[in-house]
DNA sequence: ATTCGCTACGAACAGGTGTTAGTATTATAG
DNA sequence: CTATAATACTAACACCTGTTCGTAGCGAAT
C-alpha cells in the first residue's frame, strides 16, 4: 500500500473520531450508539470496525489526546524559567480558554465522559489529571514565595483556575453577543485579579 | 389510608430518589439501570414502579428540585434591597458552594445529566437556567452602576460565578486535606476579589 | 486480464434496556 | 377473623446495544 492509500485510511479514521467526539459531547458516551456515528459518517455500523477497534477506543483517543496537548503546553510554560509566575499562569489560562473555545467537543468529552473509560485507562487518566493540577499548584506556590501572588491556600485557587473555563460551554450557545476575544480577556481579568495580593478590604 | 402509611410510602419514594441521585451521579443517567437502583434499595426492579412512574421521573425530580432551591434562594437575596450588590453576590456564592458541598449528588445530576430530560422538561429546565443567569447578571450590573464592582463586560463574570463551584467535584475526593470552611472562604476570596474595582495594573 | 488488499455491506449474535401483567405476600382497618 | 389496600415478586415483552462473520464490490498493481 502506498502513501495515498494510507492518507485515505487515516482520513476516514479521523472523520470517525471527529464525528464520535461531536456525538459523545451532544448525547453523552452511553447514549451515542455506533449506529448514530455510522449514520453521520455515511456508512453502516459494521463498516466502522474496518477503521477502529471498538467504541471505547474512540473515547480513549479523545481523552488522551487532550491530556497530551494540555500536558505539553504546561511543560512549555514550566520551562520558561525567566518569566514571572503570573505571566506563566496567564499563558496557561489563555491556552485553556482558547482550547475550550476552538475544540469544545473534545475537551468536554475528556472532562465529562472520561469516567466511562475502562481500566487501566481510567486510573491512568485520573492520575494524569491529578499530576496536572499539582503542577499548576507548584507554579502558584512559586508566585506566592516571590510575592507576586497573595498568600493563601493554593488549593481553592487551583480549583478556580481549572473550573472557570467550564462556563464557556454556556457561551457557545450565544456566540453572537460576546466575542471570543472579549470573553477570553474577561475571564483572564477575573482569575488573575483574584490571585493578586490584596489591595483593600474584601468586606464592604 | 392513614398518615403513617402515607409517611411510609413517601419514605420509600424518597429512598429511591436518593439512591437514584447517587447512582446517576456515579455512573451517569444512561449507564444506571433500574436493576442497579433496585439492588441498592433492596428490592426487585419491577417493585420500584409501585412508587415511581418512570426512570425519567427520577431525573426530572432531581433537576427541578435543585432548580427550585436555587431560584428560591436567589429570590431571597434579590429582596434584600438595602444590601450592597457585593454582599448579595457573596451570599449567593456561599449558598452555591455549600449546596455543592452538602448535596453534591443532586447538584451534579442537575448539572451534567439534565440534558437527558425529555421534552418539554428539557426546554423548561434550560430556560430556567438562562433566567437564573440573567438575574445574577442584573445584580452585577447594579453593582457596577453603584461603583461597587469594576466596569467590565458582566457576562464573563457571570460565567466565572456559575462555574467556579464545579471544582468542588475534585475536592470531594480528598476532603481530608482542606476543610470545607477553608475551601468556601478561598473560593469566595477569588471570585469577590476578581469583581472588585481594579487597584493596580494587571500586567506584571 | 487477473490478482490482491481494502472497505463496504446485510444478517445475526448474545446480552442488556425500561417497563408491564398477573399474582402472592404482608399489614392494617373494620 | 375477615376484607382491603399496598407492595413485593416472577416472568415476560419488545427493543436496543456493541460487535462479529462471511461476502461482494471496488481500485490499483502486476
Amino acid at each position: 500500500m502506498n502513501r495515498s492509500v494510507n492518507q485515505k485510511v487515516s482520513l476516514r479514521r479521523e472523520e470517525i473520531y471527529r464525528v464520535a467526539a461531536k456525538l459523545f459531547r451532544e448525547k453523552g458516551f452511553n447514549a451515542t450508539g455506533m449506529r448514530d456515528i455510522a449514520l453521520e459518517v455515511g456508512v453502516e455500523a459494521a463498516s466502522l470496525y474496518n477503521h477502529i477497534r471498538s467504541k471505547s477506543e474512540l473515547l480513549q483517543q479523545c481523552c488522551f489526546r487532550m491530556a497530551g496537548d494540555f500536558s505539553r503546553q504546561l511543560e512549555e510554560q514550566e520551562s520558561r524559567i525567566t518569566c514571572s509566575s503570573t505571566s506563566k499562569l496567564e499563558a496557561i489560562l489563555r491556552f485553556h480558554i482558547r482550547t475550550w473555545i476552538t475544540r469544545l467537543d473534545e475537551v468536554l468529552v475528556a472532562t465529562h465522559e472520561s469516567k466511562y473509560l475502562e481500566e487501566p485507562w481510567l486510573s491512568e487518566f485520573m492520575q494524569e489529571r491529578r499530576r496536572y493540577m499539582k503542577r499548576i499548584e507548584a507554579i502558584i506556590r512559586q508566585g506566592m514565595d516571590k510575592g507576586e501572588i497573595r498568600q493563601a491556600d493554593p488549593y481553592p485557587i487551583v480549583l478556580t483556575f481549572m473550573s472557570t473555563v467550564r462556563g464557556i460551554e454556556f457561551w457557545h450557545r450565544k456566540q453572537q453577543e460576546v466575542t471570543s476575544i472579549a470573553l477570553e480577556q474577561g475571564l483572564v481579568d477575573m482569575i488573575i485579579k483574584g490571585m493578586l495580593p490584596a489591595p483593600s478590604s474584601l468586606r464592604g
